[in-house]
DNA sequence: GTCTATAATCAGATAGAC
DNA sequence: GTCTATCTGATTATAGAC
């Protein structure tokens, strides 16, 4: 909060400027280690010798390994929906969805998609506790499930499907083990990789007629 | 192995099979806390103290924690094989390939599937280093290919997907997140649950022309 | 083989000087 | 805020008596 003891002075926004850098030098450390390894085996030392600064340091900016974790969530979760803002809104709901489960495929592939255990108790408590998480999970689930439901009825979508199951299969692509299974061994492009799941997500495994 | 010895007494041989049943509780535990919460969040405490044990009792069963993993691991890909050759042989590939699937869905929802961690490093090298589970592996894909091939083939599977890619598409049905996450509040029946992922996993997300 | 007790290690978190 | 050094607790693994 800016007070009248310091109006004039462009140092208190500068400093807070160069804090929300490292700031976010740290988050993204946290978030490509998220990626790469999981939260479980993520230490702290790791993300403190790769941002290059001590590990009180870094506990002075975050409280505690969960709210490093939250912190990269946070910060998905809002790229997400910056995404999904900047989607042409006169597209088709199934060209949305489409859209959206291609940019986290591509996401997962780049290395930048964080990856939580959906067992572990204490992390999921942080993030539930976080209402900028949550705020966000809503509107985006909000958005997804919108879109759900047009296509369905307009017909593209598997009206058979209850919204939430198309939803919760939406989510998971974001944690699917076939990305990295099929680039085991160097034998596929990551262009490949995109559309044979995106194929098997939305046409699934058995034939189309045509 | 049977020494001359002892050629009349049946003591050594109950002894053995006192140890065997002893050790495949332990294993049916593994098993069970391996699903529950992954091999991180298992502690070797917890499954001395689950099978009724001391931990120094266990580690004179198994050398450590990973060849407990290891130990569970065989014997979910032991009964897959079980399942699989009990099938049976004179069903179309794509309906074999269903009822695997099928199988999968309904063992975790029964909390019977143990889920490792896609990325840790020992316990990958532990389990690449049991010939039992890798020749388990082998056989199981040659199986699953072999079917996939042949669906294809009669035109029941897509075609244009590398079979490996749909092998890979079915094994990641073993810890798809998707059943947990439409477990979750009790509005649904298991029954409902894996028809939906079912559909997903077959038919996809986009609606089938009639 | 089973137990109690303990070693050894690692990782999250903190104290206190600067 | 950053550092070095340390604490604390949890966890894997083992020693040694019975």
């Amino acid at each position: 909060m800016t007070t009248l003891a310091e109006p004039a002075s462009a140092r208190p926004s500068f400093k807070q400027h160069m804090l929300k850098l490292r700031e976010e030098t740290i988050v993204q450390t946290v978030n490509r280690l998220l990626a790469e390894k999981g939260f479980d085996a993520m230490t702290v030392d790791e993300v403190a010798a790769q941002v290059g600064i001590a590990k009180a340091s870094l506990y002075k900016h975050f409280a505690s390994k969960e709210d490093l974790a939250v912190a990269a969530m946070v910060r998905a979760m809002r790229q997400a929906l910056d995404f999904i803002a900047a989607l042409p809104s006169q597209a088709a709901p199934m060209d949305q969805l489409r859209s959206v489960v291609r940019w986290v495929l591509r996401l997962k592939l780049s290395g930048d998609m964080p990856s939580l255990p959906s067992q572990n108790s204490t992390l999921r408590a942080s993030l539930a506790a976080s209402s900028e998480y949550m705020d966000g999970l809503m509107a985006l689930s909000d958005r997804l499930g919108a879109w759900i439901e047009a296509g369905q009825a307009a017909g593209d979508l598997n009206p058979a499907l209850p919204p939430i199951a198309i939803l919760y299969t939406v989510y998971a692509r974001a944690c699917d083990p076939v990305l990295e299974f099929l680039r085991m061994g160097d034998l596929y492009g990551d262009d490949d990789i995109v559309e044979w799941v995106m194929s098997t997500c939305f046409d699934g495994l058995a034939s189309r007629p045509r």
